[in-house]
RNA sequence: GGGCCUCUAGCUCAGUUGGUUAGAGCGUGCCCCUGAUAAGGGCAAGGUCGGUGGUUCAAGUCCACCGAGGCCCA
């Protein structure tokens, strides 16, 4: 017999199913070099939407969490390129701040130097150095993810232009009076004379006294509050006591005094310090709110109530040095109590404290001051304690906390009738927030954060470019003189570091002289902005400077309503009285299989590199989009393996359509309305979930999109359509109406499927995209040069998606009788089996309409409306029809594998096979 | 310890305003095909909705508490 697999149309293609994305991708990076300008260039006049990117720090290899946000961020962008619109994204980088410096430190200190000995200016060179070899870093790494964007011009916040834009933007708040100076406890080593980030004190175990300490009070004989403290030096500073206003406390009556504490401390309390006594009262610690006492050493003050009260240890009541302690200063500044610290920089005390302890050092003072305590009698009790205390990371000596002068930009002074804080939650409700939990998340921070404190004492930021009058103190802050410093940094390569290169004089503009003294004599600030200042600026340098008002969108972690969120939100109130954004949309984190979050300790991260290398960018594109990223995302190996899976369906389905498709031209289509029904169906049903995709798009919800097309791809494509064309596609002639219907929708298909799945499975609609444009030379060079199809309603027949529902249901019927037969093996392929379907009246009728068609729906050989078949079942979804199966009569077609009776043959091959061959003859 | 959030089959997700036997795809098992072939197809088995207790004629869907986990703060 004749080999007439070579007469059929069997699919032909270069698109390889091997994806070997590693290997691949980058050859499409190299294709994609100049492609954002392309597209700039291209898309010049369209609508414009801007997402405006969170600047990652630059230190270090990108993770997993950056992998995800820039993904998300790309598929956003790449939608709306394919809608048609012009995008304008530039990455950034946040350049500034402690880790860098901490890390160059730490390289210095290999070579036993300090930044001391470099001075200010080579620290930041090298600061700078560093920075910008991790932009680089990363910068690889993004675009190898495949992320289109700005590349050659991004923003680092080291940048000159970056910086002076800055400098404008303190000024302007400086103008808008919210900046002021007051003083807040910070660590610092009285040893180094230096304050020390959070992040740079080490905790070590250290000795301390231990001791109970009572305060009289002073509208009740004989009844002391008491406190535990294990600084008794704080002591001088104390300004008030803290208690919890739920706790229960106690009024312990002993022979000769009463004293006040915590109930839940009172057994630890007597079985520390022997005390005895019998409780005579039980309060709620609300109702001591109020109290006044008489402090150690000096002044009447008051109890508070507080948060940060524990019942851990101590007595419940919390003695409060506002000036010496982070919570004591919270609390103290909502009741406007001073952050009082009479101890200068090298830690000693200076006036006014106590004359005994004046001259000494805190750590000295302590013996001191307890000694004091017992001959006055308010020593209770004396001991000691080893305890974890923060220390100097430089010289491992105890840091303490010190109140110094700060800058602030306050929440709550009114700037043309509304304070900062007042308009930022204005603005907040006039954002949409993504998921919508986060206008309440942010707002409830923006309620109750405190003033913004923006100095750091530390080199590697942007200056902070205010004079001070070495006469009379005046704090030079004026806008020219802001312009003059921003327009020498801006025309400088040196950046802001010329602040710390040029004199005063050469910094202010040419004779300046104080406005109050007239003098001539000034000494600049040597703190720098906090970084959090640095990246809310942002907004002012990549927007507003070139003419963009407001970003349409924001897209960072959760975490960032606190941070860049928060910041930008408040540096642009502050500066332009609104927000820099329309909508904040924020993501997840990344945690393990198990919803645990990532630790080198657990051994269970993912790097984005691993998964590159072994995968392919796409492979983490499709789990990026294939996760609702407004909970926890997880991501193991199992993940990736079922990713996989995902990844070749689709890649083989469009495969299959780019396969039958060689010999397809445009010229050959076939209008809608004479399109083959069951075409004409398939493009219906596309245009139904071209609608839902834009949906879910535009929704952000890109995991609906996911659903959507692996579903397509799958049930109605793979199992369904495809595979019930083969016949069309592969026994006609060529040239065939059935085959050019078929071939007409599967171009239709293939350009839809490829620009639908092209904003995440970037590389793989890109080299599909390749091979669509052998079928038509009239598509531009990129999938991101052309637009994504709108659902059509001229493509879209209504009555053929309600009939075709039912067929496929009826389908699905038939196959279970069918399966029965091959449980028996009486079938083993469907085209050996011969279905029956009879029963419920007006479905008989539907199939009736399609009759010609049915058997090949079915992928059997033959249908016949009547009662029948050796298995017989009743129908999963209809009342009254019944479906039935048996081996079908006849002869196997060699050819198109059907089965006839004898006479439907013409010598070797069926009727509609001899058929074909004849006009393939003449067509080929 | 506080604020915000999450918890539906092995995995990823659906489940309008509370209302019939909780859905899908993948994976799994069994089977078929060998003309998408390191592909394709069919059938089937899997959850009582994190737990407990309420409200209700009726709760995955509302309330309370507990548990596990995440982010931020302390």
């Amino acid at each position: 017999m004749k080999n007439y697999a070579q007469t059929l149309n069997l699919p032909k293609t270069d698109f390889p199913m091997k994806a070997d994305l590693p290997s691949r991708e980058p050859s499409i990076l190299k294709k994609w070099e100049g492609l954002y300008e392309k597209i700039k260039e291209a898309r010049k006049g369209k609508p414009l939407f801007i997402l405006h990117d969170g600047p990652p720090y630059a230190n270090g290899h990108i993770h997993i969490g950056h992998a995800l946000n820039k993904v998300l961020k790309d598929v956003i962008i790449k939608y709306w390129l394919l809608r048609g619109y012009h995008i304008d994204y530039v990455p950034g980088w946040d350049c500034h701040g402690l880790p860098i410096e901490q890390q160059v430190e730490k390289e210095l200190k290999a070579q036993k130097k300090s930044k001391e000995e470099l001075g200010k200016v080579v620290f930041r060179r090298l600061c700078k150095d560093y920075a910008k070899r991790f932009v680089e870093v990363q910068k690889e790494e993004f675009i190898r993810l495949g992320i289109l964007g700005d590349w050659e011009k991004p923003y680092l916040t080291m940048d000159p232009a970056y910086q002076a834009q800055e400098v404008r933007e303190l000024g302007r708040v400086f103008k808008a009076g919210l900046v002021v100076r007051s003083k807040k406890p910070v660590y610092w080593c009285i040893y180094d004379k230096t304050a020390e980030a959070e992040a740079e004190v080490e905790y070590y175990e250290k000795e301390d006294p231990s001791i109970y300490v009572k305060f009289p009070l002073t509208k009740e004989e004989n009844t002391y509050l008491v406190i535990w403290t294990t600084t008794p030096w704080t002591l001088p500073a104390n300004l008030g006591v803290m208690v919890g206003e739920d706790y229960e406390y106690v009024f312990l009556k002993t022979d000769t005094e009463t004293y006040v504490l915590a109930k839940a401390l009172l057994e630890s309390f007597e079985k520390t310090t022997g005390i005895k006594g019998e409780v005579i009262k039980e309060v709620k610690g609300k109702e001591l709110v109020g109290l006044e006492y008489k402090s150690p050493y000096g002044g009447t003050n008051k109890v508070y109530p507080s948060e940060f009260v524990e019942l851990s240890t101590g007595t419940g009541l919390v003695h409060m040095a506002p000036g010496h302690g982070r919570e004591d200063y919270i609390v103290g500044l909502r009741y406007g109590l001073e952050p009082y610290a009479p101890v200068d920089e090298e830690g000693r005390f200076v006036e006014p404290a106590p004359e005994f302890i004046r001259g000494k050092r805190v750590f000295e003072a302590n013996p001191l001051i307890i000694q004091d305590l017992k001959e006055r009698a308010l020593l209770l009790w004396e001991g000691k304690i080893k305890h974890s205390y923060p220390h100097c990371w430089r010289c491992k000596n105890p840091v303490i906390f010190r109140a110094t002068p700060q800058w602030f930009i306050s929440m709550d002074i009114p700037h043309e009738g509304k304070t900062l804080r007042e308009r930022a939650l204005e603005e907040i409700q006039k954002v949409k927030w993504i998921p919508p939990y986060g206008k309440n998340r942010i707002a409830s921070m923006v309620e109750n954060r405190p003033d913004w404190c923006i100095s750091r004492q530390r080199y590697w930021g942007v200056p902070i470019t205010v004079f001070y009058c070495k006469n009379c103190g005046h704090v030079v802050a004026e806008e020219e003189v802001f312009e003059r410093v921003a327009q020498l940094i801006e025309d400088s390569s040196e950046g802001a570091d010329i602040w710390f290169e040029k004199s005063e004089k050469e910094l202010l503009p040419e004779g300046y002289r104080c406005p109050v003294c007239g003098s001539e004599d000034f000494k600049k600030e040597e703190d720098i902005l906090d970084v959090w200042f640095d990246s809310g600026s942002s907004h002012a340098f990549v927007l507003r400077k070139r003419g963009i008002q407001k970003a349409d969108l924001y897209l960072e972690g959760s975490d960032q309503h606190r941070g860049w969120f928060q910041a930008s939100l408040l540096e642009s109130v502050a500066s332009y009285k609104e927000a820099p954004y329309k909508a904040v949309l924020t993501h997840g984190f990344t945690v393990d299989e198990q919803g645990r979050k990532m630790s080198k300790s657990l051994g269970n991260v993912v790097s984005p590199q691993e998964v590159i290398s072994k995968y392919g960018a796409d492979l983490l594109r499709l789990w990026v989009v294939s996760e609702d990223y407004t909970e926890d995302i997880r991501l193991g190996k199992n993940i990736l393996q079922r990713l996989v899976e995902d990844y070749k369906k689709i890649r083989n389905t469009i495969r299959f359509l780019l396969g039958n498709l060689y010999d397809f031209k445009p010229s050959d289509a076939i209008p809608f309305e004479r399109l083959h029904h069951f075409d004409r169906w398939v493009l219906s049903y596309l245009q139904e979930l071209l609608e839902k995709v834009h949906r879910h798009y535009e929704a952000y919800e890109f995991h609906r999109v996911y659903h959507l097309v692996r579903n397509f791809c799958s049930v109605e494509l793979s199992s369904l359509y495809l595979d019930v064309l083969k016949d069309r596609l592969y026994v006609y002639a060529p040239g065939s109406f059935e085959r050019r219907s078929a071939q007409t929708a599967l171009f239709e298909l293939a350009k839809v499927l490829i620009t639908v799945v092209a904003p995440f499975l970037s590389f793989t609609a890109e080299e599909a995209w390749e091979h669509l444009r052998t079928i038509d030379q009239n598509l531009p060079e990129s999938v991101f040069l052309y637009e994504m199809p709108l659902p059509s309603e001229e493509k879209r027949d209504e009555g053929l998606l309600r009939d075709y529902e039912k067929l496929i249901k009826i389908r699905e019927d038939a196959y279970r009788a069918i399966e029965l037969l091959r449980k028996e093996k009486e079938v083993n392929h469907p085209y050996e089996a011969k279905v029956y379907v009879w029963g419920n009246k007006e479905l008989i009728e539907l199939l009736e309409k399609y009759g010609d068609y049915l058997n090949y729906l079915l992928s059997v050989s033959k249908v016949e409306l009547s009662e029948g078949g050796k298995h017989r079942v009743s129908s999963e979804y209809f009342e009254g029809l019944y479906a039935g199966a048996e081996r079908v009569e006849g002869k196997k077609c060699p050819r198109c594998w059907l089965y006839y009776e004898e006479k439907e043959f013409e010598g070797e091959v069926c009727r509609r096979c001899a058929k074909a061959l004849e006009e393939r003859a003449v067509q080929v």
